[in-house]
DNA sequence: CCAAAAGTGTTACATTTACACCCATGA
DNA sequence: TCATGGGTGTAAATGTAACACTTTTGG
């Protein structure tokens, strides 16, 4: 271990990015915002920026998030009975790569947020340089998505954006995640169209009715119905109090 | 956001924490080293160091982990069928609570290494200086471990120390890696004490057997018996290609 | 022979899956 | 009335938990 010599430490930038989930049309959709200057000017990035000298990482990307959708975050060690007008928002990971910006060493601490169907977006009052767009469209496997294609994020932000993604997908089976992308009242339905959105499959209603209903905690009845959604009328949910789902949602198989 | 200025942003140091863990006597351990110098003088921290200029995050985990222990990092994306005479390695979470040194801001990217059961500790030579602490001892309620007993952890490494350990305690339920924990051959038996160790709990050797063998992928036969645990010879296996297991191992419930 | 650990068989129980069927609304 | 989504019942298939029982070594 070289010695601790608070002189000599080479000086790096933190920043956060965020990687902002929702739900919009039946598509898993991201924040993503158009950069104004070099590098990649013109491209879409992740919302992201520097830590202050005297902030918390959380704190960043909290005050982050306010600023690029107006959600405030709900900390996930709050009372777990608070209606969650806010977003979920979590650390994802830490990338830096001496190379990630070509300007100097940063490195980012990416958070993911999960937020229910929002009004359009604001940048700062600017419409046409914030835009949700669907995952698919910025990871497909297809032409422009691809690593330095046109219509490519900047940076490493696809890498960070798939690992959000993946996360979003994994936590959603064992956790009660899923309805952060909900509204505060909501039904078994549209949580079945979350998941569906999110894992790109279709489950069977009648079966994930019974599941997720089942499971003690994870729904409790708001006592109202709604035909928002048509056909006959759903019984209204909130999120209940519990976190870890036990048994987890099953995704299915390939 | 605020405009990207390199020549204002504010000055932070990085540097990578390991959370080694190991299985030693039925019990989970992880690698602690003395402090010499203030803060914290004279008390246990994880091991860890700067992050050099042009070094990569991963790289400068896997430099610490070969200097502390003289493990090779395992890179979790090189090909499957490799035998591992290194330790698995992974990001875990990043600490940046602007109070977390006294002497200046540090961001600390915490990485996560399992490791089978090793010689003794070697810490630049030595002995004294680094040890094989059982977790329980850093980690339970009791008296010196508490926030600021006299055996508690330097900055804030309980903290760190509890990530990794839960990490640790939900990846090997739907991964293969608790034979990270093992020697490249090793039998059921052996992989089943992996599982009690980590997870505090004892599990049905005759069930466990039927789980680990019936999955597909996870165990692979190497050909040959051992009769170092006792009684009637058992089969040695290695670690199959699967990364995923499906169904999961299930931890038994509180 | 005995203790210890490995491994197989079997049964009761829980969960998942697939799908038949009925319900309550808006158009 | 019909289309649409909401919700319940049921039976087959699958997986888990508990434990009786056999196997093969060392002492």
């Amino acid at each position: 271990m070289p010695p601790y010599d608070p002189s000599a430490f080479p000086p790096f930038a933190v920043t956060v990015d965020l990687v902002v989930l929702t739900v919009r049309r039946h598509a898993l959709c991201t924040l993503v915002v158009r950069r104004g200057e070099a590098p990649y000017q013109g491209r879409w990035a992740l919302p992201g920026g520097f830590v202050r000298a005297e902030e918390d990482l959380g704190a960043a990307a909290a005050r982050e998030l306010v600023e690029e959708t107006g959600l405030c975050a709900h900390d996930p060690a709050a009372p777990p009975p608070v209606p969650s007008n806010g977003a979920h928002l979590e650390q994802l990971a830490t990338y830096g790569a001496p190379d990630r910006d070509p300007r100097m060493r940063v490195v980012s601490v990416a958070h993911l947020a999960l937020a229910p169907d929002l009004p359009a977006p604001r940048a700062g009052g600017d419409a046409n340089s914030a835009r949700w767009a669907p995952v698919e469209e910025l990871l497909g496997e297809d032409e422009a998505a691809g690593e330095g294609g046109p219509g490519a994020l900047a940076f490493d932000h696809a890498r960070i954006l798939a690992d959000g993604v993946e996360r979003a997908r994994s936590k959603i089976e064992y956790s009660s995640l899923a309805t952060a992308f909900c509204p505060p009242e909501f039904t078994v339905g549209e949580l079945r169209r979350v998941y569906e959105a999110v894992w790109g499959v279709s489950l069977d209603p009648r079966n994930f009715h019974r599941k997720v209903t089942g499971t003690p905690g994870f729904l409790v009845p708001a006592g109202g119905t709604t035909t928002r959604q048509g056909g006959r009328p759903a019984q209204l949910f909130r999120a209940g109090g519990a976190t870890l789902l036990n048994p987890p949602m099953l995704r299915p198989e390939v």
